[in-house]
DNA sequence: GTATGTGCAAATGGTTTGCAGTGGG
DNA sequence: CCCACTGCAAACCATTTGCACATAC
């Protein structure tokens, strides 16, 4: 079998409310750092094992490309994001719709979309931030 | 002064033709092999340098969220991408308009948008592809 | 009881950096 | 000449993995 039984246990619990209450999109390591309050053994393995799993399982998404680290979002309804160059802030913002049809390569399988918007935020552009 | 004086030589020149004569968003990795044909002694670092030089001048486009690796992009014009989570291949598609202005955050500054579809590509849904 | 999950630590792999030497302008 | 650039190697840092123990079921 592909996908083994899932177990459930506190860590995993833990990090997916933890993931579903944040809201500013946390890398594996911040996630690690905010549980040790509650879970002091808790290992960053640990976390990046259960990462893997709750995105495997749809329960959470995995965001690339805004700096060196991943990021995840604990939020399932279809968004887009605006990352600030600045200070690094990904806010989640509502879709907009493609004025068309996106001229895909021939026999592509369509699965999702992915859409950013880079710039800067009001508190980076206010305080003249490079 | 932010931006030093460029100077002119041949690493920096054979790492920007690679790139735009290449069509496959190759990473840093695979340009330093390419180029070890014509420039034996070619370091890596010396690529990673390049590119981030190129970047900064505008002349070349840093791709990432397609995996491990960050990708680089010798195209200007504004185009989205296809990626195939199969075989990793990432393809130029025409950029398609959105349907109506993106609800930023107040304040927030755009200075560019990254749009990317995900799928199963023509080959790899042929031959069943896990 | 069994196999999934965990903690820990070592290993990986892409990227960055320090340093001494090269070469473009 | 000067200082941007290069090669080389070591350093970095996010992520992955091997292993022995713990625990969900």
């Amino acid at each position: 079998m592909a996908t083994p039984t899932r177990r459930s246990t506190r860590q995993r619990a833990e990090i997916l409310a933890e993931l579903r209450a944040a809201h500013d999109h946390p890398a594996a390591a911040e996630i690690h750092e905010r549980l040790r309050a509650r879970l002091p053994r808790l290992s960053l393995g640990t976390v990046y094992r259960n990462l893997d799993v709750l995105v495997a399982d749809g329960l959470i998404t995995k965001l690339a490309g805004f700096g060196g680290e991943v990021r995840f979002d604990g939020r399932l309804t279809p968004h887009d994001h605006a990352w600030c160059r600045r200070c690094g802030a990904v806010t989640d913002i509502p879709a907009v719709p493609l004025a068309g049809r996106p001229h895909l390569p021939d026999g592509f399988a369509l699965e999702g979309r992915r859409l950013e918007y880079t710039g800067t935020c009001a508190a980076c552009g206010a305080a003249g931030r490079p």
